[in-house]
DNA sequence: AGGCTACTGAAACGTGTGTTTCAGTGAATC
DNA sequence: GATTCACTGAAACACACGTTTCAGTAGCCT
C-alpha cells in the first residue's frame, strides 16, 4: 500500500520542492504529469506512486504554498499593531520575488471558489482565516472591522499590482491607508 | 470563411448568452464543448462553426462578462465623488445574485496572469483600467492613491466575502473604509 | 429550376490525459 | 543465498479533448 499522507521519503519532499519551483512559475491550471515529471527528472509513474493521484499531488502542492505563506506570518509574532503588521506584509508581498507565489496564490483561490469540492477544497477560506488570525495577533483589542479592512485593501492592493506592475501608485494606496489608520 | 469578429446571427448571441449563463455556474477552468453543447442545446460542431475555436468562444464570454461589468460602470456617470461611488459599487458587487459574475471573475482574472497570451490575455488589466477609469470620472480631481485605495478595498473586500460569506464583517470594513475617507 | 450560401448532424481523427499493469531493480533482512 | 520490500521504467489502457471531414438540409437569389 502506498503511503498517504506523511512521509519521510527524501526523494518525495525533493521532487515536492522541485514540483512547487515548477508550478510557481506553470501555473496550476494546465498541470500535466507527463510535463511536469519531465522537467523535474522524475516519470509519471513515480510522482502517483509517491502522491496517490494527481488530485494528491495538487493538495500537496497548495499546501506548500501555504507553508510558505505561514512561515511569514508566524514571523510576524509580537503585538506589533495592525498598522506595521500591514507595512511589513505589504513589503513581503510586493516584492518582485514573490510573483510567483502571488499569482499562485491568486489562480488557487478563484479555482478554489468556483470547484469547493476535490484538491482544492477550502484554500480560499483557509488563508483568509490565516491572514485574519495573524492580524489578531498583532492588535488583538481592534476592531474586527479594522482587521478586515487592512486585508481588504492588501489583497486589493496585490491584486492591482499583479496585473498592471505599477508598484508606485499601488505602494502609494497603501501607504495612504496606513496613514489614515 | 467562417465569421471572426461580429456576426448578426440571432443564433449565435443566442447561444452566446446561453454559454455565459453555463459558464456562470460550472467555471471556465474545465470547460468543455462536448458538455457545454449539450446543456445549451447545441452541438461542438456548431459552437465551432460560429466561434471559430474553443479560444474564440472563451473570449467571447470573458468580452461578455466584462460587458456586464461596463454596464454597470456606465450608469455612475455624474461627479458623484469617490466616497458615493464605492457605496453604490460595493452595493452592487456584494449583492448575493452577483456572485456567480464574480467568482467568474476572479477566476478569469487568476487565469489571465498566468497566461497571458491567448484567450484570456489582458483580461486582468482590462478590468484595473475599467475600474479605475470609471472612479476617475466620479471624482476627476481626486488623488490617483485614493482611486486605487478605493479600488483595492472593494476588491479585497469582495475576495473575502466570496470565500467566507460573512456580508456582515466584509460589509462593516468597507463602510468603515468610507468613514476614514 | 439551379446554384449559392448559411448552417448542421454524425462520425472520425489525432493527441494528450490520468492511471494501471507488468516486469523488473537494488538494497536490506532473515 | 533466499526473500522481502520500497521503488521505478516501459508500455498499455480507456477516455476525453478540440478539431476536421463529409454529407447533407433549408432558404434565398437570379
Amino acid at each position: 500500500m502506498t503511503q498517504e499522507t506523511a512521509s519521510p521519503s527524501a526523494r518525495r519532499t525533493e521532487l515536492l520542492e522541485a514540483a512547487y519551483r515548477y508550478v510557481l512559475d506553470h501555473g496550476l491550471a494546465d498541470l500535466s504529469l507527463r510535463p511536469l515529471a519531465a522537467a523535474i527528472g522524475s516519470s509519471p509513474r513515480v510522482l502517483l506512486f509517491l502522491f496517490g493521484s494527481k488530485d494528491g499531488l495538487i493538495r500537496e502542492l497548495l499546501a506548500r504554498a501555504r507553508a510558505d505563506e505561514l512561515a511569514f506570518l508566524g514571523r510576524l509574532d509580537g503585538h506589533i499593531g495592525l498598522a506595521t503588521a500591514a507595512e511589513r506584509l505589504w513589503e513581503w508581498i510586493a516584492a518582485p520575488e514573490r510573483r510567483p507565489l502571488v499569482r499562485l496564490w491568486i489562480e488557487a483561490y478563484g479555482r478554489s471558489l468556483v470547484e469547493p469540492d476535490g484538491a482544492w477544497a477550502g484554500f480560499a477560506k483557509a488563508t483568509v482565516d490565516d491572514w485574519l488570525a495573524m492580524l489578531t495577533e498583532c492588535e488583538p483589542g481592534a476592531d474586527p472591522a479594522r482587521r478586515t479592512l487592512v486585508l481588504a485593501v492588501l489583497r486589493g492592493a496585490f491584486l492591482d499590482l499583479i496585473a498592471t506592475g505599477d508598484a508606485d501608485r499601488t505602494g502609494a494606496a497603501v501607504r495612504l491607508h496606513l496613514d489614515l489608520l
